[in-house]
DNA sequence: CTGGAATACTCAGTGCACTGAGCAACGGAG
DNA sequence: CTCCGTTGCTCAGTGCACTGAGTATTCCAG
């Protein structure tokens, strides 16, 4: 007894909800590229010649996650990873011109699995969908996140 | 250009929860347990003397997946798994003293962290929130999963 | 009762995700 | 200009998650 019922835990849900994910994102969008390099991909084409650090940052990976990703997207030949010549630590991230077809390609069928995988939701909810989980991650993240206060930190 | 909004990505959405819930997992719940882990003694605390793979199909977590959980947990003294008389294929799972104590701590600690992560919707908006998330995840499972049609199958 | 399909589990390989420790480059205070 | 703290990155270690291939047991058809 005093077994619970884990279909209201977020952390149970959220995970089937990544699973069920993975598995459509495997059949509709590439069996190579998964959705985090993806996410790499679109946030160099939107700012090109950004450092590993802040790419993170953009999509949501720690520094050694990040660096894994990066380091497979450009043994594939995807990104040029190009030391900063104004601060040796950096390292500044490009799409070569495969990286920038790939994303295009993906871009489309990412629309398409994404159609696929809300159809069970009405239009209104769907955005509902987003905004509640959104709020939800949002406000965890602060959490550990002490966020500058607007005074002095210390 | 041509740069896509993750914000309305369902995989990214779903990726960034899981995060945030990871994080306040560890700092709220226990940095040895893990949500995956809580989930398999939680099944067996409801079913005890399942077998693996039957757990597996319990919390959503592939046989090889399963397998390593139900080794960690196995190795901290927290359940027993013995060969099956009726069918020297199956092992069947039992929880220890200890793992039934373990899970009877975690389910107090989770239910507060729960409290905490929901806490930025109102009870309303939480109920929504699971159903949405549950119509989308059950409908994706359902595809991979041809589910038994009513009539020959071949 | 025997041979083959199905089932439970294991193993190897790939990839995401985090922490803690370490290194090198930068940048400001003295 | 020299310390020293901060910052960008790497490395080692742990754990989740899936696929494909392999082993052993069971079970059913003939």
């Amino acid at each position: 007894m005093a077994a619970v019922d884990l279909t209201t835990h977020p952390g149970h849900l959220a995970r089937r909800l990544q699973q069920a994910h993975y598995l459509l994102w495997n059949t509709m969008v590439s069996e190579e590229i998964t959705s985090p390099q993806f996410a790499v991909l679109n946030a160099l084409v939107a700012e090109p010649g950004l450092d590993q650090r802040t790419v993170g940052e953009r999509v949501g990976l720690d520094r050694s996650t990040i660096a894994e990703v990066i380091s497979r997207l450009g043994r594939r030949g995807l990104l040029d990873k190009v030391r900063d010549p104004q601060d040796g630590r950096r390292f500044l991230l490009r799409l070569t011109d495969d990286g920038v077809r790939t994303h295009r390609k993906l871009t489309v069928r990412t629309a398409r699995m994404n159609q696929v995988f809300l159809a069970p939701l009405s239009d209104d909810e769907q955005s509902r969908f987003f905004e509640l989980i959104r709020r939800v991650a949002d406000a965890a993240e602060g959490l550990r996140n002490p966020a500058e206060p607007l005074v002095s930190p210390r």
